[in-house]
DNA sequence: AACTATTTATAAGA
DNA sequence: TTCTTATAAATAGTT
């Protein structure tokens, strides 16, 4: 549907990879839509990129997009991370027993289709993938955060430990030239500095 | 894409629906198969009919269809296998590359008896199980250990500012009680003190 | 199931 | 990424 016929092959060069990726990927969510839409069917769409990005659609329940939209807002503090980890615990836990439930009781006792099962556990092995991913992802922003701090509180300690130094060495000079201490207080002033907020 | 527009909503008429959907159906799945061989995606879909009726595509290892199969042959002894797959228990990872590679020659192309690949999926997801928890086991190690890491810095970064601070004080204080240097300097010597190592 | 007139998707280019 | 446009592909209505 192009300029030219495209085999059906990967495709090698990698931005046009991507071009396309993201081309395709928006028509086949459009189009697994507008079948739900026309057809009254339940579609359920999981596109992972070979990066690793998740891009889904679901026609019932949406549990993915539920999961999705805790990760969204991302504060850089560790306590924002934390509390995000937890709501994003509690939160998928919540959702996803209201979507067992649902099912179950959707499914009058001995009823229940294959279909409705292999559904169902679709939907919680997205919900898993998600969790797991974002967990994963929240993680390594906690230890990148942590060792970014440490590399702060590094520098300024070496800077405090550096300047009492230099403060030493200027007294030892002052109290062998005997200049006023007046004119030494500046220097030895213990700064506050602004590495970490 | 036909001899008139068509809106993007519930056909009302039952069997143009019917073959719309079965159309549809089966353009999202050539679509999602596309997809993924063009841009090395993962790719799962999941689509059921008004009247219950599963159709799939999965680009990689598929469970999806091989629950379907599963339902279709031998829908009624789910609940044996299940207990039979409950009752394997986790061997070692050298033991489950064995068992893989038995089970892939065994398998002469599509004979696959679908017992054995339950089985095969129960030993995979025991062994991805315990690795996922050996990584969030490290990762949260890891964060212990920059915790402990950062929380010894601050402290080391509070000893020295209150050195500091202190040193100025005594030094004001000597400055102006006209103390010797020397008094002093025990005090003001910045001390490298063993809280990291 | 085919057919085919149209619409839609999209490959290449910018 | 986004827009444009020529062309391929999908498909709505028909047979």
């Amino acid at each position: 549907m192009g300029r030219k016929k495209l085999e059906i092959k990967p495709i090698e060069n990698k931005s046009s990879r991507q071009v396309t990726f993201s081309k395709r990927r928006n028509g086949l969510i459009e189009k697994a839509r507008q079948l739900s839409v026309l057809c009254d069917a339940s579609v359920a769409l999981l596109v992972v990129s070979a990066s690793g990005k998740l891009y889904s659609f679901s026609s019932g329940v949406n549990l993915v997009k539920i999961l999705d939209r805790y990760g969204k807002q991302h504060g850089d503090d560790l306590k924002a991370l934390d509390r995000q980890s937890k709501a994003l615990d509690c939160g998928s836990h919540h959702e996803l027993l209201e979507l067992v439930e649902s099912k179950l009781e959707e499914s009058n006792v001995d009823n229940v289709s294959v279909g409705s099962l292999v559904q169902l556990e679709e939907h919680l092995e997205n919900a898993l993938s998600v969790t797991r991913a974002r967990k994963t992802e929240l993680m390594l922003k906690l230890v990148e955060n942590l060792k970014e701090k440490e590399k702060l509180l590094e520098e300024e300690n070496h800077v405090l430990a550096s300047q009492m130094e230099k403060s030493n060495l200027v007294r030892a000079e002052a109290d062998y030239m005997e200049v006023s201490p007046g004119q030494i207080s500046d220097i030895n002033l213990p700064v506050t500095l602004p590495l970490l907020n």
